[in-house]
DNA sequence: GTCTATAAGGGGATAGAC
DNA sequence: GTCTATCCCCTTATAGAC
């Protein structure tokens, strides 16, 4: 049996499209209505207010954003390099299927750092102090920082900075999905020699 | 003498520095008004509509933003490694005192690729071929894509996700500009270990 | 629960005095 | 060139019928 679809649930799919799509303030509470096939007042008798459905939307939005990241970066038994790979393999599947998702957060966070301070201390993630160790052990040569923000930003950049490097010509429209697949494989290798300790002769 | 600034040049600062800030559906007329010490009128009789002031606002950040990267980076008498060096510490000097370009313009692009396609044709660089050639005659191990959408996410990643950054933990809100400044010579380093053909052993 | 109609206010833009 | 007052549309939110 096909599981109809409550109005609800409409809401909730439409004002997600439509939300990260084109960010809060350009967002018209008319247009996910109408997206949602229903009416203005149905979206205040759920949800209260435009803001309530955003809070809700963004909740998700960001659950799913660091939830490719944080169980696997805070899981103890698993070896550096392999966190690395895997991190870099669903994070790349998760934005294909989601190009707007780094840029729609990362926005709306600069933009409203209030509303994501509150939503961060319900997903409080322990990553660095597991990884921190890990690097120590392992002896390598960059810090807990650059690993981080060198293993997201060579994942994330591509989506965010998508406009620019298709207006560019660096790469085809057709051939994005081919692009960020390949570097799914290559940024693990990249990231290993660049933590490496000692220069190649 | 102090040179006295025109209400004109007021207006655009004034624009410059909201619109940056909240991005264009955000920003209401009113408060760049305000902000610049005149009113909504002025605006309107010197820009004609907040659109052609955004048009304008945009216009000079899409320039500095691509300016320090495009002229080094198509001239073919600047070696590679010298090119991303360059790079690394124009962008991150630049990105230091407009801390908000990078988000802004992608952002907007995302939005508006309309406009941005206008723009560009405006602006065009011819870096790749250049580059391509480099990179052949170097022998290195990777494309003219990766090399640069690697360089750039690794100098602008840092500003994107700023707001991430802080609310982690990950750095503190007064060591972020160290920490850029520490990265911005750390880049060329990462990106030339990347580059290099054979592993070590 | 769902809809239509409408209230209440904010927004960009302009008229017209100075 | 600059300002105040005002127009008018669009937006969010709600009242009230069904």
């Amino acid at each position: 049996m096909m599981e109809s679809i409550s109005t609800e649930e409409k809401i909730i799919r439409a004002a997600d499209k439509i939300f990260t799509q084109k960010g809060y303030a350009a967002t018209r509470t008319r247009e996910i209505a109408e997206e949602a096939g229903t009416n203005l007042a149905l979206l205040n008798y759920y949800f209260g207010s435009k803001e309530k459905l955003f809070r809700n939307v963004v909740r998700e939005k960001l659950k799913m954003l660091l939830s490719a990241m944080g169980p696997i970066a805070s899981d103890e038994n698993i070896p550096i390099d392999q966190k690395i790979k895997m991190i870099s393999e669903n994070y790349t599947q998760l934005l294909l299927e989601n190009e707007d998702l780094p840029l729609f957060i990362l926005n709306e966070w600069s933009v409203n750092k209030k509303l994501f301070a509150d939503l961060i201390r319900e997903t409080r993630q322990h990553a660095e102090p597991v990884i921190e160790k890990q690097l120590r052990e392992s002896g390598v040569a960059i810090s807990v920082e650059d690993l981080i923000v060198n293993t997201l930003g060579m994942i994330m950049f591509p989506f965010i900075a998508k406009p620019m490097i298709l207006s560019s010509g660096l790469v085809q429209k057709d051939q994005f999905a081919m692009f960020v697949e390949k570097r799914k494989e290559k940024i693990p290798e990249w990231i290993k020699k660049i933590t490496v300790k000692q220069e190649p002769l």
